[in-house]
DNA sequence: CCTACCGATCGGTAGG
DNA sequence: CCTACCGATCGGTAGG
């Protein structure tokens, strides 16, 4: 506990940044220190800096790079389907899937966007609600159609949402289920949520 | 900024709580700083020594009372209540509106349980756990009379209660919808979500 | 990659 | 309720 860990492998960029999303998911950006994630490579925390600029950089990394690909992915899975109750089952899918694979960035995101420093904090939270008027789109064409039955879908498109949000925090990949089964499991959720089925 | 507010109410122990309640919430209990506190209340950072016994207890207040709160309303709300639908339809309605009313403690206990210590911690997350079993209890009831479809309780109870949790991050006390109509809508995401309906 | 060290800030105490 | 101050720790730099 709180002892160097002896140099494994060799220290990349890479490995920091992979010690940097496990103690920033475990403990906060602001409850890990750069000593903690030195001492998980194995070097002393000056040296750090011949990997990285700053804390707040490795913060801003994670970020950008998990927001970016939530919305890269979910153009993705939705392109060229025209079905709408098939594009929020992928929609979910995809979004579910990310949460359950990605857990550290997705708690990181969900937790300490506040402490990222703008211009970064916006584009991040642009991004994110890019992501969401799109899925909200997707629950307003449906009722429009008359396949979905619901509400309001402002409502019903963040109790969507963040329920695939949370899969990171319970998600277990050693568990019983994996986490294909999660997602599918979700979209169904989603699907029945919206009056569907 | 950072700036002391003049002191414009009597300071006591409950606005200093309260101080640290809105402050935990935006910052995190690592993000926030007694002197963030001490500014709110327009006192010097010692002088909170008169109200509270340390920064640690503050936290400790907050994620016990709220965890135990979460606990006996769940209680109240279903007991004499026999029909399982009624069960959860009541268990969802309670725990979705505290979690729209009470937004600051949600996020705290969401957020920083894992900066509380010991044996406080263990405290709080086994009667998290307790709520969660007795949620899932009420599913895994309704699914053997046959009333609910579900794939699998366990994954339908977390994405239940993690959908009533994150009403905390998106709920606006001055939005167009109320708190009531807000928890009523999520009852009705249950109970489809569990294939009633 | 290291040691040595920086100013700033942290939670908290002494003493009134 | 305050000022004065504590040791510890923070992110980060100098210089090799």
């Amino acid at each position: 506990m709180g002892h160097r860990a002896p140099p494994r492998d060799r220290v990349t960029e890479q490995s920091v940044r992979e010690a940097a999303l496990t103690l920033f998911a475990q403990r906060g950006y602001h409850g890990a220190a750069l000593r903690d994630i030195a001492n998980e490579v194995g070097i002393r925390t000056p040296s750090l800096y011949n990997h990285i600029e700053s804390k707040q950089e490795l913060l801003r990394g994670i970020l950008l790079t998990t927001t970016e690909q939530v919305w890269s992915d979910f153009e993705t899975a939705i392109e060229s389907v025209s079905d709408v109750t098939e594009r929020l089952r992928r929609a979910v899918v995809t979004y579910a899937l990310r949460h359950a694979i990605h857990r550290r960035e997705a708690l990181i995101v969900n937790r300490d966007v506040e402490s990222l420093d703008e211009p970064a904090r916006s584009e991040v939270m642009a991004l994110r609600r890019r992501h969401e008027r799109a899925v909200r789109a997707i629950i307003i064409e449906g009722v429009d159609a008359g396949v979905f039955q619901v509400e309001d879908p402002f409502v019903a498109s963040f109790g969507i949402l963040e329920m695939c949000v949370s899969v990171a925090r319970w998600f277990d990949p050693a568990g019983a289920l994996s986490a294909d089964q999660v997602a599918s499991e979700y979209a169904e959720f989603a699907l029945r949520l919206v009056g569907t089925r």
